[in-house]
DNA sequence: TTGTAGGCGTTATCAT
DNA sequence: ATGATAACGCCTACAA
């Protein structure tokens, strides 16, 4: 079962091995009557070139590497399929990793790419972060980032933007006790968020009650945790601005739980907007991130690079807010 | 900004290349001297050997290939994570291409993964099925596939049980009236769960509506609307078992919207057990497949065919049945 | 139009 | 313990 090469369509058709080649890539100089002999030949043979040979001569792989914390959050999936589906498009192929949230293995796994001589890298929910512009020089392949905006090469949502339009919307609403559920694992993105939330409750004069930020890590799970925790609060929040959906559909679970009807005595508010906002129960209010767009900005971003094209730098995408049935006012004391 | 290759180490150190290599490759016979200034040398120079190379000598890549329909769907997801979590700690890395459902592009992707001659191929979900089975003598790479019981390397869950145990309780529960929910893109999974479906039912002496069988496609939005086909029917079911837990919790979602309680009104069963089956409300009655040893025995079986080892065959992974909060006994007509 | 030769970066088999 | 040399499968001048 061993792999046909072009030598043993070389010796089958009684040609040598550069006039395979050539048949095969459709030189321009080759009699018509051997290329086609030599395709049905390899085509019968079940010739398949070895891309490891060529890349090795072409010093080109082809080939992207895509390092994700994980692919169990919907949003950062949808993000690797926008990713992907653009590379494909552009003749690359994607080698997928996933950190697990560990900088170590972040290395390892960009090592790993490197090895694989890999065009370029994408590093999605990076823990290493600035560790990459030092790298910068010693590093010989394009890495591009997301939301880091101390990175020269970074796309990110305007995430500062994105958060101060939520809780923006909860104070208008007339919100005063407004929760923070933060995400420990992605340092960039949620203290921008946080950053947004502390200010815009600092311009609408209300202090900020450092028991209502919670740490919570960006899971369902972990919304639920955070829930329970505000709700065992003496003085509960009546809205919950969440680091994102999954955060948000994991307190829904926990305010069902608890009978606290949600947006009659506690809003909720994430960001993502992933498809599953629209299908829980109420439906989500939230701040959506141009997602298919960011997968996009990234791979053209990296190949822009790969290209040694002139003036790429950091993009900051809009956020958006759509309002759904998940916010209302505060209750009124009876 | 070249790459730096053993010659260059070489060349630097004033020795040959085949030194430098096996003193990186911690060669017997070399010595310590020798071996600590090239290690040195090349940690300093910043050599990432070229596993490009490496491969094409000693004829392994250390890589297999994944392809799956599309990452979206978070039993998939969580299914490749438990796949690549293995493959990593084996040594091997991961290529993952999406098929989107396209058995050309299947195809395409097969052969992308043959050229750059992974060590074998893993399907999820694949559109072309029994293909692999005639492909088997002239394709030269092993292909595990899932759910695909005509094909002698396959893991499956026990869908047959499966949905037997979920129509059954449904049945127990006093429901006459119970709609399936089908996927048209997963014809090996759905027949067998339609199958069992039809037995219980005939079993059960209800005859089989085939207005309560509607056609879905695993999504959330694809639940969303077959719900919606069921309320308009004349006589609406009682209870609907869905292909997995995305559709139901789109079921979920036009069931709200139509006011209809789950599941005073209504009983909704779904299928896989992801992690939003916790946190839906209410929370589903599903049918969990044990999803980390199904991506455990997928690349385990790979890695076995990899190594030529005997025996190698078909697997079935037990369904166990979930009992939460979506099913209850049928509304008594007031 | 086709063949020959060299090289891509490694490893492996000989010698030395 | 180390150095030549060949080979992996392919591409690409250069020569014929």
């Amino acid at each position: 079962m061993m792999e046909v090469s072009i030598k043993d369509i070389a010796k089958a058709a009684g040609v040598s091995p550069s006039t395979v080649s050539r048949a095969l890539s459709d030189h321009p100089r080759i009699s018509t009557e051997t290329k086609v002999r030599i395709h049905g030949l390899a085509e019968e043979m079940g010739y398949i070139p070895s891309l490891l040979a060529r890349s090795l001569v072409t010093r080109d792989t082809a080939t992207i590497g895509v390092v994700i914390t994980s692919v169990s959050d919907p949003f950062l999936a949808h993000l690797v399929t926008s990713i992907e589906e653009v590379a494909q498009e552009q003749g690359y192929s994607v080698l997928m990793s996933s950190s697990y949230l560990d900088p170590d293995r972040e290395l390892e796994v960009v090592g790993a790419f490197h090895g694989r001589r890999t065009r370029g890298i994408i590093v999605i929910g990076s823990q290493i972060d600035t560790g990459y512009v030092q790298m910068h020089d010693r590093f010989p392949l394009p890495v591009v980032l997301t939301n880091c905006r101390a990175y020269p090469y970074s796309v990110s949502t305007d995430n500062l933007a994105g958060a101060r339009q939520a809780v923006e919307h909860l104070v208008q609403l007339g919100h005063r006790k407004i929760a923070y559920i933060a995400n420990r694992h992605s340092r960039r993105s949620n203290s921008d968020r946080l950053q947004s939330y502390q200010q815009v409750l600092a311009a609408n004069g209300i202090p900020v009650d450092e028991d209502l930020i919670i740490e919570g890590d960006g899971t369902l799970r972990g919304g639920s945790v955070a829930a329970q925790i505000l709700l065992s609060r003496s003085q509960p929040p009546t809205a919950v601005f969440c680091f994102n959906d999954m955060t948000a559909i994991g307190v829904f679970s926990s305010l069902q739980q608890a009978r606290i009807r949600v947006p009659e005595e506690m809003s909720v508010v994430g960001f993502d907007d992933v498809e599953f906002a629209t299908h829980c129960h109420p439906r989500l209010t939230t701040i959506r991130q141009p997602t298919n767009l960011m997968g996009q900005r990234l791979i053209h971003m990296l190949l822009a690079l790969i290209q040694d094209q002139e003036g790429v730098g950091p993009e900051v995408l809009p956020a958006e807010m759509v309002i759904r049935e998940s916010t209302g006012p505060p209750p009124t004391p009876a």
